[in-house]
DNA sequence: GAGGCGATTGGCT
DNA sequence: GCCAATCGCCTCG
C-alpha cells in the first residue's frame, strides 16, 4: 500500500540524516518505472554542503516545500539530480536503485546499459527513469511518482545500512552521510568503510 | 560582464 | 586515473 501525501510528509518531516537511512529500501517508481533504493545522501540546512545553506535561490527554492517533495537539479550542465525535501530545508539525494519495474524502458533511456549499472549514480537514474527538471517541486506521493515501503516480498532483510562519507563534495566532507544497502551490486561505489553510526 | 565551478558520467590512456 | 562535455548561478570587479 502506499503511503498518502500526508503519511509521506510526516515521514520525511525529520532531519535528513534519519530519513536518509530510513529510505533504503524503498520502492521508487516514475510512471511506473523504477526499483529499490539502495543508496542516499543527507544534506542539513546547517551543512555547507547543501545546496540549502547558503539562503534560497531560484534554483534550489523546493527544497523549502513541504516534506516529501522533490527537489530536481540540473548537475554540471547536462545530468540531473532527485532530491527528497525534509524537515528544515534538508533534503535526501537518491543515488541508486536496485531495478524492479519497467526495466526494458529504463534501459532504452540508457542506452542498454547493464542491469547493475542501469542506475548506478544520481544522473543515471534520473536518465533512467525519465527525471528532468519538469518533475521539481512535485509531491513523490503523487502520479507520476510513486514512493512507498517495501511491503512484503518476503525476504528484504534490511540487512545492513552501512555509512560512509559523501560522494564528489568539497565541503564538510568527513560528515558520514553516505547510506547504502551493504553489498548491493546496483551502487555508484562500494562503501569505503562499514561503520555506520547510529545504526 | 567575465570567470569559475559543481551532490556526474563515459570514454580514453 | 585523467579529462572533456556543458550550463545555470555565484562571485568579483
Amino acid at each position: 500500500m502506499d503511503p498518502t501525501t500526508a503519511d509521506l510528509q510526516a515521514f520525511c518531516n525529520r532531519d535528513a540524516v534519519s530519513v536518509a537511512r530510513a529510505l533504503i529500501g524503498w520502492d521508487l517508481k516514475v510512471d511506473g518505472a523504477g526499483g529499490v533504493i539502495v543508496e542516499t545522501e543527507a544534506y542539513t540546512a546547517d551543512d555547507p554542503a547543501s545546496h540549502s545553506f547558503s539562503g534560497m535561490r531560484k534554483s534550489n527554492a523546493s527544497m523549502w516545500l513541504a516534506p516529501g517533495t522533490s527537489y530536481v537539479y540540473r548537475i554540471y550542465g547536462l545530468h540531473f539530480c532527485l532530491n527528497v525535501v525534509c524537515a528544515h530545508a534538508g533534503a535526501v539525494l537518491i543515488r541508486a536503485l536496485e531495478p524492479r519495474h519497467g526495466v526494458e524502458c529504463m534501459q532504452d533511456r540508457r542506452g542498454n546499459s547493464r542491469l547493475d549499472a542501469i542506475a548506478s549514480g544520481p544522473g543515471k537514474l534520473c536518465q533512467a527513469l525519465g527525471i528532468d527538471l519538469r518533475l521539481d517541486g512535485c509531491s513523490l506521493s503523487e502520479p507520476p511518482f510513486a514512493l512507498s515501503p517495501q511491503s512484503h516480498e518476503g525476504q528484504r532483510v534490511i540487512s545492513e545500512v552501512v555509512s560512509s562519507p559523501r560522494i564528489g563534495i568539497s565541503r564538510n566532507m568527513d560528515a558520514p552521510w553516505r547510506f547504502s544497502l551493504a553489498g548491493s551490486r546496483y551502487l555508484s561505489r562500494k562503501a569505503s568503510f562499514s561503520a555506520a553510526p547510529g545504526v
